[in-house]
RNA sequence: GGGCCGUUAGCUCAGUCGGUAGAGCACCGGACUUUUAAUCCGGGUGUCACAGGUUCGAAUCCUGUACGGCUCACCA
């Protein structure tokens, strides 16, 4: 058998002594079930109007100051802080001595008193009664510079939140947004739908999936890369606005701004266009920006060439609007249209050093040029009018283009919409080109075919438009942060710590 | 996957030319009844990420590995 005390280091001795007195005598702050508590918050507020008002509250202690037979701490409650006066007068010398010689940074304590102001100007509580409602093992990290170790702050996220104040804050403001995203859906009429994580077909998009199977089905089955084709059913079904936000699965690799699992929020309207997503999503950003945020602008840092450059990011509508090809064509530095021959993008693309593996149809040269010009996008642009051959689920607009628009932010795709290709021919035939191209292309990810998807589409799907908004780029954005771990509770990463106890491992070597 | 950078006490960091590791906070002992980064006195608690190599001697130089960050590629 292990004990804690022993495993790994988990507990600090001095710490662990201190709740050894506690059990000792008979104060097990284990035992606590409930603590009936304000909110500091509301303590502060009724402060305001009457002093000397008693109070029970809790919350963590985050910082004590001795002074003999008195002391100050402070405790933090997810509304706020508030000082803790405690006197050996007034809760007895026994008393006082055991809190004094057992308090630790950290410990989580329930608190009875009357509000008062210091001689500093402190709204302070003078304690009669107090507890541990729970013990910290452990120290915390460092009060005044906090937690700055990045793996550490990912893989211990509480003690981020827990030291880090306005990482705390970022993650409140990510929930409130997405609540407020789901306001602001049902606002314009659109209900909040569920469709399945576990796909046959990993459709709605081209990207790797995670590979998963079930048992009893002897089945494969892939995580959702999309919801799309799910929600498009629906609207085959009757619905006429549908929403679903949840989580998306691309088996790919992670940076700033990509996470393998990541909040999509997906949205489909019948009988409408692409511009009409183009300003519920116009409309969506500023509402969030100016609820969140309460500004529409938006500080940033950036660093190039190790100079520190800060600039703003400004949400306030209209947004601007280019066509795909505008933006090709500054890129390429000449006019790209639909008329510019293959031939010709090759050249282009050659001079501007972008790599080809001579493979590339017409949208996917364009689409090579196209990248080394979105990238310099900063201020909200609606990027409008895609190729054809990169977008199978779009819904034609010319010969070559569909109607379908991205948002760029910041450098960053926000958002992904067009009109929804209904015409079940077309859509087979789209499916088939992708098929084709990724036989040729066995680097790239294409979308797959999903035969059932198409035969959906045959009992006839209403002309429609669809939205995709990624929701963690979109809580980054809207908090001044360039990465969106900051915005991601706990972030996809490598596992270090990968203890087993002691009979685990035995068996294991048996095995 | 490529390139660059990082990993030293619980946390934040310093560590000179290669000579057996140091500060602040935290922690331990003591003083202190209105402080708030409390203060004052005393105490360093360490697998210098890991494994090798070079060297009389390595936190420091070299190689490899792990993990992380940035970036490019990939990818919405």
């Amino acid at each position: 058998m292990q004990d804690l005390y022993k495993f790994e280091n988990y507990v600090h001795p001095e710490f662990y002594k201190k709740l050894l007195d506690l059990k000792e005598l008979g104060e097990n702050p284990y035992d606590i079930k409930s603590f009936e508590k304000t909110d500091i918050i509301q303590i502060r507020q009724e402060a305001e109007v009457e002093l000397g008002k008693s109070y029970k509250t809790a919350g963590r202690v985050k910082a004590i100051r001795r002074h003999g037979k008195a002391m100050f701490f402070d405790i933090e409650d997810s509304t706020g802080k508030i000082q803790i006066y405690l006197k050996a007068d007034v809760v007895g010398k026994d008393k006082y001595k055991f809190i004094a010689d057992h308090m630790k940074v950290g410990d989580i304590v329930g608190v009875e008193g009357e509000t008062f102001i210091t001689r500093t100007g402190e709204l302070s509580i003078q304690t009669k009664y107090i507890m541990f409602l729970s013990k910290v093992l452990r120290p915390l990290p460092e009060k005044w510079h906090g937690l700055k170790d990045a793996e550490i702050r990912y893989r211990q996220r509480y003690l981020d939140l827990l030291v880090n104040k306005e990482v705390f804050n970022n993650f409140k403001k990510r929930f409130e947004m997405q609540w407020e995203t789901r306001s602001f859906m049902a606002e314009w009429g659109f209900i909040e739908v569920e469709t399945p994580i576990l796909q046959p077909i990993a459709g709605g998009a081209a990207a790797k999936p995670f590979v998963t199977y079930h048992n009893f089905l002897e089945l494969e089955l892939f995580l959702r890369i999309a919801p799309e084709l799910y929600l498009k059913r629906l609207l085959v079904g009757g619905f006429e606005k549908v929403f679903e936000m949840g989580r998306v699965f691309r088996n790919e690799n992670i940076s700033n701004r990509h996470n393998p699992e990541f909040t999509m929020l997906e949205a489909y309207a019948a009988y409408k266009d692409y511009t009409y997503m183009m300003q519920l999503t116009e409309t969506l950003i500023a509402t969030l920006a100016e609820k969140i945020r309460g500004s529409f602008k938006i500080p940033f840092v950036k660093e190039e060439n190790g100079k520190r450059i800060e600039y703003e990011v400004d949400l306030t509508p209209p947004f601007q609007v280019k066509t795909y090809l505008e933006v090709a064509s500054e890129a390429a530095g000449e006019e790209i249209t639909e008329e510019t021959p293959n031939d010709k993008l090759i050249d282009i693309a050659k001079q501007m050093e972008i790599e080809l593996t001579g493979n590339e149809s017409w949208g996917e040269l364009v689409e090579l040029i196209y990248s080394e010009g979105e990238k310099g996008i900063t201020q909200p642009t609606f990027i409008i009018d895609y190729p054809i051959d990169i977008s199978p689920l779009a819904k034609r607009k010319t010969e070559k283009l569909t109607e379908r628009f991205e948002l760029i932010i910041n450098g960053w795709e926000l958002a992904n919409a067009f009109s929804e290709l209904n015409d079940p021919e077309d859509q087979f035939n789209r499916f088939m080109q992708q098929l084709e191209r990724a036989g040729v292309d066995k680097d790239r990810d294409f979308h797959r075919f999903d035969a059932d998807y198409v035969l959906a589409l045959c009992y006839a799907m209403p002309p429609a438009a669809g939205l995709g908004i990624g929701i963690d780029r979109l809580a980054a954005l809207i908090n001044g942060l360039s990465s969106i771990k900051e915005v991601i509770l706990f972030p996809t990463i490598k596992p270090q710590i990968n203890l087993k106890l002691e009979e685990d491992k035995e068996v294991d070597a048996g095995a």
